[in-house]
DNA sequence: ATTATAATTACGACCAGGTGCAATAACAAT
DNA sequence: ATTGTTATTGCACCTGGTCGTAATTATAAT
């Protein structure tokens, strides 16, 4: 894994609580909660300390080894090398859906035109209605 | 305030603590934080519990009351008669400027389009860098 | 292989936010 | 005005996440 090199040159110490972590994140290709985190992380070697998993999570992704995204009141974690994208997720049904990566294109040029800030929007979480439940809400 | 009378009919008791959380709502142009909201309510009226504030804010928002939105790790309250706007947050100097409401409008009509989902942006909070910090990063 | 040293860990304490429950108070009906 | 009913409150407690600290351990230098 390349992330692991990019850690240690930064001048990290590759610990086996710290492997452990980006070993479970880079395996798992589902969006990663930190409860489940935890669970896995305690089943494989038991008696690390949440602290660590928390400051660790942290500590990744700082150096971008891990990404971080929001979804509802829930962070998710994943690997970088997944394809960046945004998600639609339904608030009715639940049913969530891969967006397309440059949809918020044209915004990031008006807030540039108009504002002068530059936003990167990556893995937005978006949350709305889905075809099927707006035909039935009506 | 209409939305004492919406309250109401929807069946729910007007006790003077949604009242006096309401006031404070209503008054307040400022973006307040829960934490700000407690203390003036406590100040105002003490003795009253946390718990009955964080339930009363959520009832409020889900009858539409108040608005809540997401600013960094805060959140934040307001009444829904505010104007609609965004917001754009440097992450270097901290500095803060209001976005024009339908900046998101071409985004939610390419995301009906490609895959059927109604998205409504309220209140979104964007972290990035303003046009000087950009100038100084580069 | 030993040792030095600086980062990292587990621990415990702490805080914000949330929940179940018995006591209380708002409102409707009389 | 009184009463009954049901929502709402305050309380006690729980949980997730954060932080300071002493003990430990990864790494580099010998």
């Amino acid at each position: 894994m390349s992330c692991v090199v990019t850690f240690k040159e930064k001048g990290f110490k590759l610990t086996p609580q710290r492997k452990l972590i980006m070993d479970i994140i880079h395996d798992d290709e589902a969006h990663l909660t930190i409860e489940k985190i935890i669970t896995y992380v305690q089943e494989r070697m038991p008696g690390v300390h949440k602290s660590t998993i928390y400051r660790t999570l942290e500590l990744l992704e700082k150096t971008g080894c891990v990404y971080k995204s929001e979804l509802g009141n829930q962070f998710i974690y994943h690997h970088p090398e997944e394809g960046h994208h945004h998600h639609l997720v339904c608030r009715k049904c639940g049913k969530s859906i891969d967006c397309d990566e440059d949809i918020f294109a044209p915004v990031e040029r008006s807030i540039g035109a108009k504002y002068g800030f530059h936003i990167d929007f990556k893995h937005v979480i978006m949350s709305g209605l889905c075809k099927e439940c707006r035909r039935k809400t009506s």
